[in-house]
DNA sequence: TAAATGTGTGTGTGCGGGCACATAAATATT
DNA sequence: AATATTTATGTGCCCGCACACACACATTTA
């Protein structure tokens, strides 16, 4: 058992020639004989050569700046948690060369997203990471950034023109469905079960879309379309009383509601009207662990989180983003996270400690 | 916005010395006057000094020897996953000098046990990890790789005593809460559930009682003793036809029989048996990913399965160790994975891929 | 035919840290 | 005061890789 590591160095000298030569082979910088070449290549395809990735990195001692493009947290706290990862990335990865320039745009206006990424691509990052969900108003950046060879990955929205380096994220189809058997799990008589949109365009969202699908898809295939009533609704807290109104008159009219399907990580807002009506009997699965949707979870107003590692996602695109760039390694096109399913017994595996680690098999 | 990356040489610079006393400095080898000493310290701390991980494990070409002394998984198929996580390490690491030897005991054989931890002992690795089934037989070995200066990191079953560099796994009690949190969930009709402990013997396995008391005590703290039944039964499959009887004895005795809590990763033998008797009413919660187990998963029989994440706990500690040993960091001294709730519409994210990769923010 | 260009190969250096060794300065011993 | 010993500090090399540079030899061009 001889588990040495093959150096550069082993080859030439097994090849009788220079390291030099070796490396003119391995990165095909050309100036090699033909038949030098092919000995030296069938010499690192025996060997089993794997470069060693800290050496490269340690040599180049390049500063990679990568840009994150992401809509501002004080617009909407969903987006506070993959700032925080992409800032744990940058801390973790600071010393393989990483720099991360935050580019931070308001969520509800394109103008300023344009603004943001124009000034992003003046300043020609060698990365970039973005949430794209202005689908239409992204689409000229990406053509920008593919011609200028500047790698992008995608989180938390999945566009597939102009395939990016990867995306990171979840199924929302998938999640959906799996919505769907939550609420059937827990729900073994006939009822009504209500599909909450709030606070997003729906015609915008294309993923809020997928869940919807997902979710009743989940019915439709398991053959209970019979026994459950699917309602949807579209709300938005813009207009606080119209909210209320709405939904006041959703619940009223259906008096066998036995559970509501929040699509975005508002399910507190839904929570917090059904506990001043004091409401008990309707279960209630939303997104995300924001601390207004952990508090509901806690008492039990909430019966299940689907988590989608929004922390996890910055992460991993700034991780995707340096396995790349500095050791030059494939990354995966897709990346899905799991579709973490949390509730008040398990939950606190998931809010995190700040010196949790993403591990990665 | 200066983010130079602080390297001995500036902190030398500054403080006027050379690196070789920022050097001793740093790893307080002493041979330093006091005043020098303090001053440098004050730069380290100033300039905010992190040493270069890569530069330090490249130069010191040590190739580090971890000891893995694991379960055969021919005895018992949970031992697969820790054991593929462990390779897995094996491959990422190599590069960072970590060679993992393994030890292979058998589950049932405590003679099996002694005598391959012997021979550990004699290898002197450099790190060991181990899942310590056999409590008693496992003391004397810790003491004397205490002794000896050996870190160990445990898995899957955690021994406080002798405190090891890291214990990596899951809370018992929490998951048996969480289980209960499941049955309750699904069930809203008062009736019958079991709690079945297959396979192993309840005086050795304190984790299985755990689980019971957690679980017992989800219905007990939610007030809900007058609603459940609570019953219990241990089962062996060593004697098939047994096991059999006493399953059915309890299943025909019992005719409100609501969900079977199966506190082992055996699952599946409840789940093929109630499928031969045509019951379907009664659902099932288990213990890990087991392809039989997924099996009935996707066909529906077994409604959750509780994910320990066998694969990770084995990457993880050949992780731990190899911060502690090439990189010299602090590492957890307990590591809890999360209770991930596995279904059928989720199970795919957890099985995994060859290519997943953990990640730990 | 000399000079310019091209091809194939070897050599040297630096990246940041760790450590062995060399050397200088301070203190102790005779 | 001269020598020995301890203590404090500096220097140089290696780790594996990448890349610039040097150089020898072959081929083309003026």
């Amino acid at each position: 058992m001889k588990n040495k590591i093959v150096r550069i160095k082993d080859i030439a000298e097994k090849a009788k020639v220079s390291t030099g030569t070796v490396d003119r082979v391995l990165h095909k910088r050309g100036r090699v004989s033909k038949k030098v070449e092919e000995k030296i290549l069938k010499i690192i395809e025996e060997m089993d050569y794997e470069p060693n990735l800290m050496a490269r990195a340690l040599g180049s001692n390049k500063v990679y700046q990568i840009a994150a493009l992401i809509p501002d947290h004080k617009s909407d706290s969903y987006w506070y948690a993959p700032k925080a990862g992409i800032e744990k990335a940058e801390k973790d990865l600071k010393q393989y060369g990483i720099s991360v320039q935050q580019y931070v745009f308001d969520p509800y206006d394109v103008a300023s997203f344009i603004k943001n990424a124009n000034q992003l691509t003046k300043d020609k990052p060698d990365g970039i990471i973005l949430s794209p969900i202005f689908y239409r108003e992204t689409l000229p950046f990406f053509e920008k950034w593919k011609t200028a060879g500047i790698p992008f990955v995608l989180f938390n929205t999945q566009i597939t023109e102009y395939e990016p380096l990867s995306y990171i994220g979840q199924d929302s189809y998938q999640s959906g469905f799996l919505a769907g058997k939550l609420i059937h799990y827990g729900q073994s008589e006939p009822c009504s079960v209500l599909i909450a949109h709030i606070d997003e365009e729906i015609s915008n969202a294309a993923h809020l879309l997928k869940k919807e699908h997902g979710f009743r898809n989940y019915f439709s295939q398991n053959s209970l379309e019979h026994q459950y009533k699917i309602l949807r609704i579209e709300l938005n807290r813009s207009n606080a009383a119209l909210f209320i109104t709405q939904l006041d008159a959703i619940i009223d009219s259906t008096p066998d509601m036995g559970s509501i399907f929040v699509t975005t990580s508002k399910a507190h807002e839904i929570a917090r009207h059904l506990e001043q009506r004091h409401i008990k009997h309707i279960k209630i699965i939303g997104y995300d662990l924001l601390p207004p949707n952990l508090h509901f979870l806690n008492k039990g107003a909430i019966s299940f989180l689907i988590n989608q590692n929004p922390k996890g996602q910055g992460y991993w695109g700034i991780y995707q983003l340096t396995d790349h760039l500095v050791f030059k390694k494939e990354v995966p096109i897709i990346k899905y996270l799991p579709l973490d399913i949390v509730t008040k017994e398990n939950v606190n595996y998931y809010t995190d400690d700040e010196d949790t680690v993403y591990l990665d098999i």
